[in-house]
Formats: structure tokens, C-alpha cells, sequence
RNA sequence: GGCGCUAUGGUGUAACUGGUUAACACGUCGCCCUCUCAAGGCGAAGAGUUCGGGUUCGAGCCCCGAUAGCGCUACCA
């Protein structure tokens, strides 16, 4: 029986956490959350934390996605140690600019027969997937790859047939239950997983970039990582990194896996059910300093003080949880870490958040307007789109007031065009949606968008147009739309869009029910 | 479907190595304060700890088994 055990774990010197984005869209709170579990054990440790930016993914690489990350992270005040901007030892810390090093790497473990090459094309994997899903088997990589002859692959190769290369995964001779991996997880104890589970990951993909589970396990090592703590997501995948790690005669590090935000139905949190992005949170006001210690509370970690403690110290119980970054570096015990999913509540981080507003003195919290909602550059972004329409400048506000509202609530007279019904406009607002979503966020590319969709749905111009309008500002005449979309933010454009969607639903839901 | 993880009021968490009527915060409701709304003060409702067995004088904490939720199941991370 093979047994392949990962408890060992070689440790000398301070610990090295890291935090590794990949640049795909808006900075995630979940990104925020981690990071803020990665500074937290670090500073606890006086140890070293690190940012890597994951781009090895190019189909859904955003180019403006990783100054977006840079920004959103500094604005929350989770300083690195070593990153992309900041340098560091062990650069370059982009990915994508460190190709060759995995490269390298695999050709090692092509040498050593820990992974080869594989000749199957995306359709033919594809099918194999299907009929195994069908025959209720797990969908695993079965290709004749795997067994190829080093003639057979030379063939292949002198073919110039594209490849990717896989992690050859020891399968134990006996079948079933013969070979399995077993790691410890620093909050749960040993999981095991058979390997007739495991697939044989691609580690190189056909256009030469690896995939996230080379990359990062190559990295984390060349680092000095000395602690993985990550989203639970990726238990499942922990098996193939102990495998890379044994494969290439490496120590283990730690693993920490985080239990994962949920939205209020309790599944993964989602932009779809949860404002995510954290220029959302941002723009619409959160400190960062709320925000971080709301996600602080999530999972637990903070000891409370017991009730003899808050009789005995007169505690305020309304402050208990409220505490900074600071305190938390103090106090906060990652072996208290609940592992029930925690419910993201913006019920109570709004709450929080008041509390933290209330705090500031009279000048901070008009500094922190000022920032925010009044900054220069929105104003000056703001006042093009008004000049040509105001009288006096009194009347500035009349036009603008949806650009300093959280949320505008319109009435189906207004939105709801001549021609059609509510169902159908409500449908429609639902199909932009996604429109929206995949705009690069300029007047021209929301534009674009837009006509496709409604020359496809036979709306007219008109009638796309003025519905949007409404939602995002309330009115039916407004400042140019488009223009308006893009200063406002497509995060909050996108926010306002799915709550008008929501709420008409709980609308049409009440009404359903009298 | 398979594998893995998890399980305390609506939500986030407490409950020391098993020991009273399961605590705190958010939210909800009521009252007070008040020109309004917040804030603040006071109070209330809301879980018998997913369910079923077992061990024990005693189980939210230990054991077994179910169930449910979630995650993964990509040439995404």
C-alpha cells in the first residue's frame, strides 16, 4: 500500500504568508478577507507578507484588474511586505513573468516521470468527461497520453501536435483505496484523499502557461512559503500540491484553510447575491478600517471576553465587537477559527460601520466625505455631464442627486415603457445585466453592448435606453446615460441595476401573495 | 453521481480539560428621550444546540449512524 503522508514539515526561521490574486475583474473581499488572515498571522509572527499576482490565466486576464488590486488592498491598509509594486528578495512576483522558472520545473518532473505529456484535444477530453459523468464515474483524465512509449510521444512531438503537460498521479496497483494522500490541515486535522479520486492535473497548459497548481506550488516554495492559509475551496486540490511537493523533494508548508463568506442563502459568496467588489465597498462609503474589522469577525478567531471579565472590567458589551487591525494582531487566535461558512451580513458591517463614522471627530469625518462621495475627481467628473443643463448653479443638485444616492427606488410608471408589460421589462433589465457586466466599462463599450442586446430582443433604442435611465437614476430625464454609467462606477452601476432587480421581485412576490 | 468539509436563535460568535434557567453583538418588536429621523437609555420576543441512538450521575461539548448545507469535480483561480 502506497501510503503517501505529508505530516512532516520542515520549519526554521519566521513565517512567509502570502496572498495571491489573480488579476480577473474587481478586487474581491474575499482577496481582503484572506489577506486579512495572511497580515494578521504574519504580524503575529513577525513574519513576511507576500503578494504574487496569479495572471497565468489569459483568457480571463483584465489588464486594468491588478492596478485595481493594488489600489483596493492599499486602500484597506493591508501593507505587504513584498509584492509586484514593492519589489523584494524573491521576485518577480507576477506570474506571468516567470514562465520560464515553471518551465524549468516541469521538465524535472518530465524527467523524473512525475508528469507527461498529453496529446488530447479539448473536445476529445471533453467527451471522455461526458460519458464518464454518465456511467456516474468521476470525470477523470483516461487518455492514451498517459501511457505513451517515449516513441510515441517523439511521434506526437515531431508531429508538432499540441500539449499540455499532467501530473502523473501514482494510482496504487491493487485499485481502489491502495494509494491515497493524506495532509494535515492545520484546522481540522488529517484528510485523506484515495487517489482513484485525484485527477492527473494539467500543470502546463498548451499555450505555455502553467495552471495555478504548478505555479503556486513552485512559487510558494522558491518564496519561502512557510504557511498556505487559503479559502476552503481549495481543500479538494491540496492532494495535487502535496504531490508536486513530494515529487520534487520539497518541505511542506503549513495549510490553514479558511472557511469560505457566504451570501444569505449560504452558498459561496457571489456577485450575483452580494455586493463583492471592493471598489464597491470603497466607493459607497465603507471605512476601511469597518471593513476589516467586520471580516475580522467572520470565523470567529477574536476571543471574547468572558462574561466575569466584562462584569469585572465594566466592558461596554456594545463595543465587544469592535476592535482594529492592531488589536487583532493581538488577540486574534486562529485555532478558535469556526469552520461553519459564515454569512457575509451587510446588515451588521453597515451597522459597524456607523459606529466607526460616529467615532471619527467633526474634521475627519468631513475629510472622509470629501474623499469619498465629494472627492475632486468625482465632482469634476460630475460636471461636464450637468453645464450644458443648469441655469444657476443651485441647480446642480436637482440633476445629480442620483450620483450621491445609495439607492434609488423607481416606480414601474416610470420604467415600465408604453409598449410593454412589466414582465417583460423586468426580463429585459435581467438580460442587460449581463451585458453590463462583460462591458469594459467606457461609453463605447457599454454602448455596443446595449444595441446588440436590444436589436436582438427587438427593443427599440429608446426604450433600452430610458429603462436603464430610470434605474440608474430614478428619472427619466437625466445627464447623458452612458457618460453617467461611467462615472459612477461600474461596481455601484452594477450594485443599483440587481437591487432594483431585487426589489421588484419582492415586489411582484408581495403582490402575488394578496 | 463521486470525493471532501461543515452543522449553536434570522445573522456573526460565546459557553474553561462534559457540571445550574445556553451568553454577547447585529437585526426585529415595545417603551422612554425628542420638532422629525438617527443616536442614546430601558425592556421583550426569538435557539434547548440538524436529527436518531449510545457512553455518563450528568452531553452543545465524547462515540456511532443518518440528514442537510456548502465546496471541488476545467488546458479558471
Amino acid at each position: 500500500m502506497i501510503q503517501e503522508t505529508a505530516a512532516n514539515t520542515k520549519q526554521a526561521g519566521p513565517v512567509r504568508v502570502r496572498i495571491a490574486p489573480s488579476p480577473t475583474g474587481d478586487p474581491h473581499v474575499g482577496t481582503a478577507y484572506i489577506g486579512l488572515l495572511n497580515y494578521v498571522f504574519a504580524k503575529q509572527r513577525g513574519g513576511r507578507f507576500v503578494l504574487r499576482i496569479e495572471d497565468t490565466d489569459r483568457s480571463r486576464f483584465v489588464a486594468s484588474s491588478e492596478q485595481m488590486i493594488f489600489d483596493a488592498l492599499h486602500w484597506t491598509g493591508l501593507e505587504w511586505d513584498e509584492g509586484p509594486d514593492v519589489g523584494g528578495p524573491h521576485g518577480p512576483y507576477r506570474q506571468s513573468e516567470r514562465t520560464e522558472i515553471y518551465r524549468e520545473y516541469c521538465d524535472k518532473l518530465l524527467e523524473s516521470g512525475h508528469a507527461y505529456r498529453a496529446f488530447e484535444t479539448a473536445e476529445e477530453l471533453d467527451a471522455e468527461r461526458k460519458a464518464q459523468m454518465g456511467a456516474k464515474q468521476p470525470p477523470k483524465y483516461n487518455g492514451p497520453s498517459r501511457r505513451y512509449t517515449q516513441e510515441q510521444v517523439d511521434t506526437a512531438l515531431a508531429g508538432s501536435k499540441p500539449y499540455t503537460i499532467r501530473l502523473r498521479v501514482p494510482q496504487g496497483d491493487a485499485g481502489v483505496g491502495t494509494a491515497s494522500t493524506t495532509f494535515r490541515d492545520e484546522l481540522r486535522g488529517d484528510i485523506t484523499f484515495d487517489h482513484f479520486n485525484v485527477d492527473d492535473q494539467v500543470l502546463m497548459k498548451s499555450d505555455g502557461f502553467p495552471t495555478y497548481h504548478l505555479a503556486n506550488v513552485v512559487d510558494d516554495h522558491l518564496m519561502g512559503i512557510t504557511d498556505v492559509i487559503r479559502a476552503e475551496e481549495w481543500i479538494s486540490s491540496t492532494p495535487k500540491h502535496v504531490l508536486l511537493y513530494q515529487a520534487f523533494g520539497w518541505d511542506l508548508p503549513r495549510f490553514w484553510h479558511m472557511p469560505l463568506l457566504r451570501n444569505i442563502d449560504k452558498s459561496k459568496i457571489s456577485k450575483r447575491k452580494n455586493p463583492v467588489s471592493l471598489v464597491y465597498y470603497r466607493q459607497a462609503g465603507f471605512l476601511p478600517q469597518a471593513l476589516l474589522n467586520f471580516l475580522g469577525l467572520m470565523g470567529g478567531g477574536m476571543a471574547q471576553p468572558t462574561e466575569q471579565e466584562i462584569v469585572s472590567k465594566g466592558l461596554d458589551t456594545r463595543l465587544i465587537d469592535i476592535f482594529s487591525l492592531m488589536e487583532m494582531v493581538e488577540r486574534f487566535d486562529f485555532k478558535r477559527i469556526s469552520l461553519g461558512g459564515p454569512v457575509f451580513d451587510l446588515v451588521k458591517l453597515k451597522w459597524m460601520n456607523s459606529e466607526y463614522l460616529r467615532a471619527l471627530d467633526a474634521e475627519a469625518f468631513f475629510q472622509a466625505m470629501r474623499a469619498t462621495v465629494f472627492s475632486d475627481a468625482y465632482l469634476r467628473a460630475i460636471a461636464p455631464l450637468v453645464q450644458t443643463r443648469i441655469e444657476t448653479l443651485g441647480q446642480f443638485g436637482d440633476l445629480t442627486d442620483f450620483f450621491f444616492k445609495d439607492d434609488v427606488m423607481p416606480a414601474p410608471e416610470l420604467f415600465v415603457p408604453k409598449k410593454r408589460t412589466l414582465e417583460e421589462t423586468l426580463l429585459f433589465a435581467t438580460e442587460m445585466l449581463p451585458v453590463l457586466e462583460a462591458a469594459d466599462w467606457t461609453p463605447t463599450s457599454i454602448d455596443a453592448g446595449l444595441r446588440e442586446l436590444l436589436t436582438a430582443k427587438e427593443w427599440s433604442v429608446k426604450e433600452a435606453f430610458g429603462l436603464l435611465r430610470v434605474i440608474l437614476t430614478g428619472k427619466t430625464a437625466s445627464p447623458p446615460l452612458l457618460e453617467s454609467l461611467v462615472v459612477f462606477g461600474k461596481a455601484r452601476s452594477l450594485n443599483r441595476v440587481r437591487r432594483f432587480l431585487e426589489q421588484q421581485k419582492r415586489f411582484q412576490a408581495s403582490a402575488n401573495r394578496k
